[in-house]
DNA sequence: GAGTTTGAAACT
DNA sequence: CAGTTTCAAACTC
């Protein structure tokens, strides 16, 4: 009786199912309400729907966002594929491959990228995701491995160039990270219009994306200086 | 149909 | 909050 039986977690009571010892049942109202009880203090939403309604009114969109890995969201293990919609702002995923076809091309245009999507940017990258997206524009670059998320932060280091006054640090930022931030906010820009979102949502979402975006580049820059003082530069 | 893979949810 | 475990469903052979 736990939200991986599917009744449950819809909130209906087992009728027909395949399930042994089934406490989801009027039999054992009472446990099945402990339950539920139990649940919702750990995830209030629990037994909300997971598949609300996105920007416009036809549009769906997953409420939670999917955290796929491996599939790359292109398999039923997605629930975002799952449910024949794109990811959205809210997932986690990496190498995501379940965005509509206009969000990447429109996403590209404004990068002005090529159509083709192995030159630049990995054909993996995402146009909802942050992390994935930054991730692959930096991964493309030349990064090394690590085992850092954004460890691997190459175009973001400290400066080589004279030390900046009063103990201040100074970062060079490369066009690369430059180029897929902008990419990141514009996709965000143009997503939220294609959602048809009020001019005050759209700048709420670009200033959103904006404050994502530069905290990585700083957790990139402090990662790069702490490693560096490691190694004694 | 058995075994493997996957990701959500639960748990530590 | 990150890592691990459990679970059921999807997938492969």
């Amino acid at each position: 009786m736990y939200r991986y039986c599917d009744c449950f977690a819809n909130g209906e009571f087992c009728n027909n199912c395949n399930c042994s010892n089934c406490y989801n049942n009027l039999n054992h109202e009472e446990e099945r309400q402990k339950a539920i009880k139990l649940c919702l203090d750990r995830n209030p939403s629990a037994f909300k729907p997971k598949i609300g309604k996105g920007g416009t009114s036809t549009e769906r969109r997953h409420n939670k966002g999917c955290n796929c890995k491996r599939s790359g969201c292109l398999k039923n293990y997605c629930e975002c594929y799952e449910a024949k919609i794109p990811c959205s702002n809210m997932c986690k995923c990496y190498g995501c491959k379940n965005v509509d076809n206009a969000t990447l091309l429109e996403r590209r245009k404004l990068m002005q990228l090529p159509p083709d999507p192995s030159t630049i940017m990995s054909s993996a990258a995402p146009a909802h995701s942050l992390t994935s997206s930054i991730m692959d524009s930096l991964g493309s670059i030349g990064s090394t491995t690590s085992p850092s998320k954004f460890g691997a932060l190459k175009g973001v280091g400290s400066s080589r160039g004279p030390s900046p006054p009063c103990g201040a640090v100074s970062y060079r930022i490369s066009q690369e990270v430059v180029s897929a931030t902008c990419g990141c906010i514009l996709a965000t820009a143009a997503r939220s219009q294609k959602q048809g979102l009020e001019r005050r949502q759209t700048e709420a979402a670009i200033i959103k994306e904006f404050h994502n975006c530069i905290q990585h580049i700083i957790q990139g820059c402090m990662t790069s200086q702490a490693r560096a003082k490691g190694k004694g530069i």
